[in-house]
RNA sequence: CGGGGUGUGGCGCAGCCUGGUAGCGCACCUGCUUUGGGAGCAGGGGGUCGGAGGUUCAAAUCCUCUCACCCCGACCA
């Protein structure tokens, strides 16, 4: 180092993990937009701050836990075989057009025009330039198969972000990407994705589990989610108590189940004057719910459709999307029911009705039901559904709930769980290889189409949900693996000499082993500073006091269980050491 | 996009109805006393009251417009 430099500081990185160099300011009272743990202790603990709507910063103990998290993704990815890149934040337009997604993606993809007139769009996802690089890459079936990544910012012009970091705008995420030469091929590697996430997963301290997937708009034709179980989850998932088999609710298979079987009748009308709901004719008529056809209408890809389930189960709107193979599926309005039926809300039912019908598995073959009659104030009875209004398929459209019984195995049923998605794997096929010529050459000379699969984990809403599943009244509890940092360094009294220089000597000790340790060289009441630690959520704290430095002994505690014991001062860093180490290494 | 709500110092809020010198708690700075689970006293710094326009002798307060943020709904990897 030239002689001319100042140097004030013995070391930087000393120094940077000492409390009062730290840009860190917790806060006592709650947030008053906050509504979800994750939030509220993220912003109390000082490891993120609101910019815009959606949009945070991320303070420096929060992205000490955002790199162990991409640490951990990329030594698991790379050690399957997989190889980061990184890839513009801007995509031109051209590409998404040739998907097809500068269309249908919508108003969620954020797009700007530069100062030329050029069209772009802030990466949501990149299926698109990925598959563009690897088209210009790859020629032959030699250099297949291929699995790339990137860890980046992606944005999503959410209708609502809410949650802090579970549901921004902003978010940090690895996106990864695969092409082989063929399906089987394709399906080895989103296992391997699939055993490699589960442990991610797993080395993070998370308690997750993996679910069958709707694929939603990204389109392909096989996926799983790994759901972080917690209470606060958006996502509703169904597992059976009996065998492995779980599914996200969007996705979530039924059991057949018996259709209704009334007594048969010719059809007749029955006047059920204002009563548009099944609730309200079924108490008008003394029926069961059970008895009456709920027709629902819907617009699909600018057509018009009945989805018909039985009138004691939900519609599930991502199976009958699934059905129907739309891109896009909505309620139809009230002037559109009106022109579909020819009669106001309430008062649709399939006899009659010209438009598609799309039928539930449970209505096959049912008799004797009830349904609007496609005129105000009116309904049919006795209506049997093969000779009133007979369809050649059907479909599972229900949606299920805890207790139904499990489709795959004898005697199990369902159970309801809350989850968080803080991962996704996708088997894609060629959806995209072929809208954009990704091909290869095979042993033949012959043009082949790549086949592809996309696997995707929220780095920050990973942080998020192993907040909502590790804290309690007092604040965070940070699995070691993810925690900014492992020990808390905490003298009660700083001013008190001898406690300073124990705490001083530790401290280099332990930074010396290695150990990522934040020093509370603060100034502050000794409540203060154990509050403080116990929001932060670091894993071990170790407390230094003048009463136990005069015995010789500081205070090792574990921020999860509560245990403490006491160390000899003069062994007390190779016990922390040890203790970290061995917690790390499980 | 529809419905509801809130913008006053870094954070949490009062003041607005009924116009008249901008307040409280936390945090921050100084000093003294305290010190093993969110101390006390004294002193201090910091706010064009989201923005623009209007009414008025006078606007945080009343009116109009606008922006931002939050909640509920539709939507969603």
């Amino acid at each position: 180092m030239p002689s001319w430099l100042p140097c004030r500081r013995s070391s930087t990185r000393e120094s940077s993990m000492r409390y009062t160099r730290l840009l860190l300011q917790t806060v006592k009272e709650d947030p008053s937009d906050a509504e979800v743990v994750s939030h509220r202790l993220m912003l109390r603990a000082g490891l993120i701050r609101q910019v815009a709507r959606g949009i945070y910063d991320i303070l420096p103990l929060g992205l000490r836990t955002v790199r162990k998290i991409e640490a951990i993704v990329r030594e698991e990815l790379d050690a399957a075989g997989c190889q980061e890149v990184s890839l513009p934040l801007l995509s031109p337009a051209e590409l998404w057009r040739e998907s097809g997604r500068w269309d249908a993606y919508g108003p969620e993809l954020l797009r700007l025009v530069d100062r030329s007139g050029r069209e772009f769009c802030v990466g949501p996802t990149h299926e698109e330039v990925m598959t563009d690089l690897v088209r210009g890459n790859v020629r032959s079936y030699r250099e297949l198969p291929l699995n790339l990544y990137q860890v980046d910012t992606k944005f999503r012009d959410e209708i609502r972000p809410r949650f802090g970091l579970m549901r921004g705008r902003e978010f940090l995420m690895k996106d990864g990407y695969s092409f082989h030469v063929d399906e089987e091929d394709c399906r080895r590697e989103y296992q391997l994705m699939y055993d490699t996430y589960a442990r991610i997963f797993t080395r993070c301290g998370l308690d997750f589990r993996a679910v069958e997937a709707d694929t939603g708009a990204i389109g392909g034709s096989g996926s799983h989610e790994f759901q972080v179980l917690a209470e606060s989850g958006e996502d509703l998932i169904l597992g059976c108590d009996h065998c492995d088999y779980a599914a996200n609710v969007e996705k979530a298979e039924l059991a057949v189940g018996e259709p209704g079987l009334f007594e048969s009748s010719e059809p007749s009308e029955v006047s059920t004057p204002g009563a548009g709901s099944i609730e309200d004719v079924s108490a008008m008529l003394s029926e069961p719910a059970g008895r009456f056809v709920k027709t629902l209408l819907f617009v699909a890809d600018d057509r018009g459709v009945a989805a018909l389930v039985r009138g004691d189960d939900q519609l599930s709107e991502a199976k009958l999307k699934r059905a129907l193979g739309a891109t896009e599926l909505r309620m139809a309005e009230a002037d559109e029911v009106k022109k579909m039926s020819g009669a106001p809300q309430g008062f649709a039912g399939p006899v009659g009705l010209e438009i598609e019908l799309v039928v539930d598995l449970r209505l096959r073959g049912a008799t004797g039901m009830i349904s609007g009659a496609n005129r105000a104030d009116l309904h049919l009875s006795g209506i049997d559904q093969q000779r009133d209004f007979p369809v050649a398929e059907f479909h599972d459209l229900r949606e299920a709930a805890a207790g139904d019984p499990c489709p795959r195995c004898n005697g199990g049923s369902y159970q309801a769980f809350r989850g968080i998605e803080v991962g996704q794997v996708f088997y894609l096929g060629s959806k995209y290889s072929e809208a954009m010529g990704a091909t290869y050459l095979d042993t033949d000379g012959n043009e082949c189409v790549m086949e592809m699969g996309t696997y995707g984990i929220g780095i920050t809403r990973t942080m998020a949900a192993a907040i909502e599943q590790n804290h309690d009244d007092d604040g965070i509890i940070w699995p070691p693996a993810i925690a900014p940092v492992q020990v808390l360094l905490l003298p009660v009294k700083w001013k008190d000499d001898d406690t300073r220089a124990a705490s001083e000597k530790l401290y280099e000790q332990l930074l010396a082993a290695g150990v990522e340790v934040i020093l509370d060289d603060r100034d502050e009441r000794a409540g203060v500073k154990f509050n403080d630690a116990d929001l932060l959520g670091i894993p071990w704290r170790v407390t230094i006091g003048p009463r136990g430095v005069k015995q010789g002994t500081v205070e090792l505690r574990e921020r999860r269980s509560g245990e403490s014991s006491d160390l000899a001062l003069d062994s007390a860093a190779q016990h922390i050491v040890a203790a970290v180490s061995e917690a790390l290494a499980r």
